[in-house]
DNA sequence: TTCACTGCAAAACGTTTGCAAACAG
DNA sequence: CTGTTTGCAAACGTTTTGCAGTGAA
């Protein structure tokens, strides 16, 4: 209930450049990748000020984290609800837009207990590369 | 559609007592975590066997992966179809086991391009104890 | 004997942190 | 001036790897 000032977003040069590398790569960059091609057009930028963007446009709702596996997590800037794929043999990262039952979600909340939330689909399976093996 | 002998599970001690520990457990422990609870019967266990035996065990279908954020993997003893629940707040993973009609699996197919594969529902929300922040 | 598994240590990997300098308000 | 962000390097936690020794068939 407070009126005070909110801290406001700040979207610095660096954060800008990492939610644009993001937002025009159409993929799911991991933050190894998000740091290479954010230098080649901020050349000074550090890996530090990647990772602290990254949890600041996490955090400011500007993209979302998608962890697969044991390995690294890759951003997706897209923040309305979806779903993904993701290839059991190779590990790619399809994003899908599924029709989510009503009915579903409130089973989602009654199992759980939990507050209302976000159901969010993973659909293992193999891509059309990985089809034969 | 060869007939040679097949592979031999080989449960060893070591992977035997991992197994156990995550059976036995009723939560969704880490690498870790299984370490400290599978010395307590097994002294001499190493780190490089505990990975070791959970990647065994993962290959051979005996438990599951799960990944959440950039934390540690947890490790699942339920293999059949289910569903999670992970708190947004505090990280609590909660085991669910959700009816998924049939449209949504065929949907999830064919938006993908996947071969088939199985449908797995993550559900995000505030569990009970973090529920009034 | 043979071959896979274990234990140990070190390395590799992904991510976070401490701190001084740079910057914006 | 004050507070935040940056860049650098070092630390940290998680997972993997190399290799000698062990143990089971």
């Amino acid at each position: 209930m407070s009126t005070k000032t909110k801290k406001r977003p700040l979207l610095t040069r660096q954060r800008k450049q990492v939610l644009k590398v993001i937002t025009e790569s159409g993929e799911h960059l991991t933050a190894n990748e998000i740091f290479d091609h954010a230098r080649i057009q901020l050349p000074g930028i550090s890996f530090a000020t990647v990772y602290n963007s990254l949890n600041f446009l996490k955090r400011e709702g500007f993209i979302n984290e998608v962890a697969i596996g044991s390995g690294p997590c890759r951003f997706d800037p897209t923040t309305e609800r979806h779903d993904h794929a993701v290839c059991e043999k190779c590990g790619r990262l399809v994003d899908l837009h599924l029709d989510i039952p009503n009915s579903l979600l409130s089973q989602a909340i009654e199992h759980s207990g939990f507050n209302s939330g976000s159901v969010e689909i993973t659909f293992k399976g193999k891509c059309s590369g990985c089809q034969g093996k």
